[in-house]
DNA sequence: ATGAAAGCGCTAACAT
DNA sequence: ATGTTAGCGCTTTCAT
């Protein structure tokens, strides 16, 4: 591999000077300017970006955590990240946790050890300690935390009002005509899971209808295993709901799943509304309604946060709200299409 | 942040012992490494890796190339090359072209400037001098190339048999009693894509069924819009085909979801096949049988590959096929399940 | 078994 | 405008 010292020789002038070409430093002549590009492409020389990282302390990458990849979300996620990185000339180097509740804390020790200049973190399910220690990283280099903010700390964030989206989702099923709604929950620990069931419960009661204790579920889990259960105990309810409301899409999809075993039609018989709408609720049968999250649009924010305070133009935190909207889809409204509709799979 | 030579001073010993404290050299004294040990505890110290890599020449980071990352796919790609990286103490670095072409040949510059250890890399949709470029780049660093391999080059694979695989789909149909069966062919420019028509041609040849250009549809990409518009054509043959198999999921899935706006019964009136079988095979209605991929299996063994690569133990290029299994769902066996099977998707 | 010292490839003062 | 030089933090001969 050829070095600048190689380029240096070749082109009959000192390191120092390639160093400024490469770089483009103000105060080079034309003259040298073209001889170091020439020697450069005739020894066909890339600089080596290990060496600039250690003289530079910077490395352009920007580590990228994630609770787990096994989950369709983080598609989005990556797709976006990706591209926004790409802009700022950065690579993401990918820490995928699959819920090795060890890995974490290695790994923000290993950031630092690495020099990756930013962070960007899902914390979906992550103890107390290691928030902690992020929040002592966060000090060291910008932290953009990913649907959840961490007010009163270092670390910034993109967010959404869960609470506001999940009263919209259920609005629409007041709308029309639903009053006994069953809601599965998950993730009542987290803000997140609590913000939803908040949302759903602060819609019933605009609308006047009282909130009924027996018409929410804890799932404790997202998956859509965990719908296709505990749906079966909201069925059991006298009068039985109209509807059902999960706490994301995959609650809502076992719901459905569960309801077609038992041959209940949906949405005449019973509505089902999904959250965060991602790409299969187009995919399943009939078509779940859910809310949707912007997450490209998010992630990019991310990354431009990132590139900001690298610049040194973010002197405090930014917490920064995205809004959701409700898509009306054939699981709560079977005249919604009459065509089908393509997700946004690209194949 | 603390260096090595703050350790060496603390300890009261030399930097180059303090190394090798650090890197497990046999000639250590005990005594020796319990006083770097506690002075590496007190400062809480970390190595810097960037320098390290300066002196060693290896990163411990490996480059993942996919096309694209929004593809259901390579949830299952990264999930695997994550964990088994980790295992191996590397990093992934992804490079996600998102079918930007610009991008690969850039890319593999920049993998070489940045100096990770090895490369994997989906070439799906790559034209014939970005391939070049992967030759020339793989004598330099490990190579494992995913779904595609390059016999005669320095360039390893792991890979499927998509002519067997696609041959097996096709048999179960034919043991089902179908003969008139459809073909939704995609990436025809591509090897993947003609083993895959080869194998739907062998099965039929096979059985004494004469291969009818009529049946075959090239839908000229593999998205289930493709599918869905290109289904159309094969639904006008007369005697129309009993069966649909589509080169990939997406591809079944777009022709399911016209043939259920039409209101054709799946698979009564007509039986749909994919390959692939993605996660969301299990989702839609009716669920999709398919041929499942060893995905996950084939990262790690990928990852497997770069790690003996980098230990020199491997001295020319290995192609490693992995097998496919028929998976049979409602769309080609009414009575195939009963109950509700959940998918891979962790949430 | 430990230490001294060179140097990986680059950048950034500082000097000219 | 260009060259000289020190040094980023680490590993690795080579001495001792």
């Amino acid at each position: 591999m050829k070095t600048l010292k190689d380029v240096a020789q070749r082109a009959g002038v000192s390191t120092g000077s390639v160093s400024k070409v490469l770089n483009g430093h103000p105060s080079v002549s034309e003259v040298l300017k073209s001889k170091v590009d020439k020697a450069i492409a005739e020894l066909n020389y890339r600089p080596n970006m290990v060496a600039r990282s250690l003289r530079t302390k910077t490395t352009n990458t920007v580590a990228v955590m994630v609770p787990t990849s096994n989950d369709p979300y983080f598609v989005e996620f990556f797709r976006g990240v990706s591209l926004a990185l790409r802009d700022i000339q950065c690579v993401p180097m990918l820490y995928s946790m699959e819920f090795n509740t060890d890995i974490p804390v290695n790994v923000i020790h290993e950031v630092l050890m690495r020099g990756v200049d930013g962070l960007i973190v899902s914390t979906y399910g992550w103890e107390q300690d290691i928030i902690d220690e992020l929040f002592r990283i966060s000090e060291r280099l910008p932290v953009v935390s990913f649907k959840r903010s961490f007010p009163g700390t270092s670390v910034h964030s993109v967010n959404i009002d869960d609470q506001a989206g999940m009263n919209k989702a259920v609005q629409h099923l007041i709308k029309n005509g639903h009053r006994r709604i069953g809601f599965l929950a998950a993730g009542l620990d987290l803000k997140t899971g609590q913000d939803r069931l908040n949302g759903y419960r602060t819609a019933l009661e605009a609308s006047g209808i009282e909130f009924d204790d027996n018409l929410v579920v804890d799932c404790e889990s997202f998956q859509i295993e965990a719908g296709y259960n505990k749906v079966q105990q909201l069925l059991k309810r006298y009068p039985r709901p109209t509807a059902i409301v999960g706490a994301n899409d995959a609650l809502a999809i076992g719901a459905m799943k569960y309801l077609e075993s038992r041959n209940l039609r949906i949405p005449e018989e019973i509505a089902v509304m999904g959250y965060d709408d991602e790409p299969l609720s187009t995919l399943v049968t009939p078509k779940l309604s859910s809310v949707a999250v912007p997450v490209y649009e998010m992630t990019r924010r991310a990354v431009q946060m990132i590139d900001k305070a690298l610049k040194g133009e973010l002197h405090q935190a930014v917490n920064e709200m995205f809004p959701t909207e409700v898509i009306v889809r054939d699981s709560t409204d079977f005249s919604a299409h009459a065509e089908f509709e393509f997700g946004r799979f690209s194949r």
